[in-house]
Formats: C-alpha cells, sequence, structure tokens
DNA sequence: TTGAGTGTACTAAGCCAACTAATACACTTA
DNA sequence: TAAGTGTATTAGTTGGCTTAGTACACTCAA
C-alpha cells in the first residue's frame, strides 16, 4: 500500500501522508473507505502507532480523511480537500511564476512547462480557482 | 544592509542568504561589487563568523557571489545565477502545474495565475528556458 | 618586507526543535 | 465483556543550527 524509504531525509510521517494523499486524490481510495488501523499500518511498515497517528491528525486537518474514535479512520469527500489544497498550491504557484517572470521568464515560455490540455484528472467537472 | 528577525523559524545563515540574494536580484548589489567581509557582516549582526561563512559558501555554490581568498567577495555576474535558479525554479514550476492539474485545476485558469505581458524584470534580453 | 585584513578549513561543544517511541486512556461494536 | 479502534501524554533520541576556538594561506598597502 506504502513503501518507506529510509534513504530519504523526509520525516517518516510525511512520507505516510504523500503516499496516502497519493492514493487518494488518484481515486485508489473511495469515499468513506475506511484505512487500516493505525496499529495495522504501524505493524505493516515496522514503525510505531504514534508516527501512523501523526500522519493521520495532519490529513484529517487537511482534509482528507476524517476519523472516529472506535471505529477507525475513513476517506474523506474530496471536494474539501481539494479545494482546500488548490488554494494552497495556487497561491505558490502565484509566487512561484512572479519569481520566475522576475528572473527573465516570459510568459510563453511559463505557458510551455504546463502540463498539455486534453488530459484532466478523472471526473468531477472543472472549477476555476 | 540585512536584518535577522529571531522570531522567523528559518536558521540565521538562511536569512542571510535570502537578504544578500535579494539584494543582489534586485541591482541593489551590483556585479563586482564587494561585499562586507565574514567578519564585518558578522559583527554587524551580531552573529558568529561561521555563520556568515555558510551563507557565502551556500551563495557561492549558487552562483550569486564569488569569493577570492585574500581579497574578499564579491556579485558574480548575474546572467549565471539566473540561469542556475530558473532552472530550478522550472523545474518546481512544472511540477506544481502538474499537481494542480490532477487536482482539476484548468489550463486558463493556471494561465489567468500568472503575471500580466507587459512588465518584464529589469534589462536583459529574453531567453526561453 | 611586514602587518592588517581577507577567505578558508577544521574540530568541538551546546542547544533546541523535530521526530520517534512507550505507555496509558477512552471510545465503539460485536 | 473483550477486542479493536482513535487519542493523549510523557519520555528519549537524533540531527541541524549556531557558536567558539584555532590555524593557515592569500592580498595589498604602508
Amino acid at each position: 500500500m506504502i513503501s518507506l524509504n529510509y534513504r530519504d531525509s523526509r520525516p517518516i510521517y510525511e512520507q505516510v501522508k504523500d503516499g496516502l494523499r497519493r492514493l487518494i486524490v488518484s481515486g485508489a481510495l473511495r469515499p468513506d473507505e475506511k484505512l487500516p488501523s493505525v496499529r495495522a499500518l504501524a505493524t505493516q511498515l515496522a514503525i510505531n502507532p504514534n508516527t501512523i497517528q501523526r500522519a493521520y491528525l495532519e490529513l484529517e486537518s487537511e482534509g482528507y480523511i476524517y476519523s472516529v474514535a472506535g471505529r477507525g479512520s475513513f476517506v474523506e469527500e474530496r471536494t474539501a480537500a481539494d479545494k482546500a489544497r488548490r488554494a494552497q498550491l495556487s497561491e505558490q504557484f502565484r509566487a512561484l511564476a512572479q519569481e520566475l517572470t522576475a528572473l527573465g521568464a516570459t510568459r510563453e515560455s511559463l505557458i510551455a512547462l504546463l502540463p498539455p490540455a486534453g488530459d484532466a484528472g478523472d471526473d468531477k467537472k472543472e472549477e476555476t480557482t
């Protein structure tokens, strides 16, 4: 389900977060689907349950999952998380574009770096940020 | 010349780096202009010379300044540094655009986030990355 | 030539935040 | 009730940052 890379300098809980987020965004994990329990995933990855808990906590605060004490953790409906993350990434995107422009990059050269038009994510209808 | 913010969680050497880089990119420091010596700047900011040295070392490795033993450190011609940084930022830009697209952002919505066309940086003729 | 000022290199130590671990508690459900 | 779950608290470890001290080689003006 998720693989850890101990050579990676990034903390384990972030690798877990990214792995789960990827599975969620890609649709491999469906909304309301049950995630592995904190202890189960910890055992599988041979790390401490608290590390998993931290990943789950942050994913919850970012709107990707929701947790119920005694029951488990589940995938959140995507709309909320997507909107929040898109807003965050859009701001980064804007700042990056501004700096590149200040460094002399042309508008056309930036547009050339954008992904081709045809291949949107999966489903969902488009909305402008 | 540079101000430190101890509330900022970023390390001091990075604040020094960013401050100098800003002065260089903005043109406040001209190419071949002499930077304050490691010891002088350390005294002025009331920090250890090694911290300044680290900032200078990294700025040099990134192409913003060059140092000559016995003489001092000087502002590098901008072209080299700009190209290196543009390459680095362009990759970030590309990855960011890709993730935003996966989240459902349209190509048009990303283009709308780019700075308006008219106002390039300062001088220098345009080159495509 | 000499001395002051410069960059550079190295080692050691302290500090602190981030990370991980261990344990205990509270909740849900069969 | 018992097993499985999320949650909270505390403690230990680690690595990055910073400082300190020392030393060396170079440049340049007096």
